[in-house]
DNA sequence: GACCAGGTGTCGT
DNA sequence: ACGACACATGGT
């Protein structure tokens, strides 16, 4: 364990409650938070280590002392400064009252500003995998090959080390059959150090096209990478999840996940991926329910 | 033991 | 272009 700084406060526009936070980190879009007892979350982004917890002006945080203050970046990777509340209120809300009902449930709901590399490691482990599971296979992943940042806490490991990773080490983490496609886009892009900055610069659907080109990577897992690590919110990823409310809320029956996607980014617009976070936010809480 | 999991690649038609 | 199936592993 470390020894951790005093709390400070970070202020956030449109301050998240406590199960608006739980998810923001723990709901399926970052594979990396974890609640300790007492509501306090334990995170790592980016190469820094924080704790978290609720704060009626935002939030509050700590990190492990000795390191250089996060504040300035864990406001940015937190939106802190309320850029995707003006993006939420321009989706159709106004004329469509299932997207309404959704934004309602969750305020203070956004996407996390995680790095290309780390939304793209994680969402190759996602395939046919439950955020549980994920969560562990990127943990794994970075305990035994990524740095260590503090003790006990390790960043996740660059594509350098997972190109050269043995395939023991690989299997130990539990990927299963995804751990071809990880090493072998990890093959391709130890080639490409400035890969992030180069895709960056493409328009979103070129951005997609070039994403779908490395080995693991479909249309689902290219969306997510492009809302979640290049903060694409027009990206509108369609999971298992997606197409269920999609189908109910909107009488889509029938509707494949392709025909999905194009009818979220028509409908929702320029942050239909933000309408996407609340959506399946929404339908996983309806889902905890008990039958009605 | 069967079924499913924030899908993708590969094969048939 | 569309549908079916295999894929590794573990259980919100």
């Amino acid at each position: 364990m470390s020894d951790w700084s005093k709390w400070q406060v970070l202020r956030m526009v449109a301050a998240p409650g406590e199960a608006t936070l739980a998810e923001i980190l723990d709901g399926g879009q970052s594979f990396r938070w974890q609640r300790n007892g007492d509501s306090v979350w334990t995170g790592i982004f980016g190469h820094h280590v924080v704790q978290l917890k609720l704060h009626p002006e935002g939030l509050a945080w700590r990190q492990p002392l000795g390191k250089p203050n996060v504040a300035a970046d864990l406001g940015l990777y937190l939106d802190a400064s309320g850029a995707q509340v003006r993006a939420i209120d321009a989706l159709p809300w106004r004329s469509d009252p299932f997207l309404a009902g959704a934004l309602s449930r969750f305020p203070g709901l956004r996407i996390l500003a995680q790095t290309p590399d780390e939304a793209l490691l994680a969402f190759l482990c996602s395939s046919n995998k439950q955020i549980i599971q994920i969560r562990r296979m990127v943990a794994a992943l970075a305990e035994r090959l990524g740095q260590e940042l503090a003790p006990g806490f390790h960043a996740l490991p660059d594509w350098e080390k997972l190109a050269q990773a043995d395939a023991a080490t690989l299997k130990a983490c539990g990927l299963g059959y995804r751990a071809k496609f990880i090493q072998a886009t990890a093959r391709e892009l130890e080639q490409r150090p400035n890969w992030a900055a180069e895709l960056g610069a493409l328009e979103t659907d070129a951005l997609l096209v070039e994403l779908t080109k490395l080995p693991g990577v479909g249309p689902k897992v290219a969306a997510c990478v492009a809302l979640f690590g290049f903060g694409r919110l027009e990206s509108f990823p369609v999971d298992t999840w997606i197409e269920q409310i999609l189908v109910e809320g909107y009488a889509l029956n029938g509707w494949k996940r392709t025909a999905l996607e194009h009818f979220g980014r028509a409908h929702y617009g320029a942050s239909a991926g933000l309408a996407q976070q609340f959506l399946f936010a929404a339908a996983r809480a309806q889902s905890k329910k008990p039958k009605d």
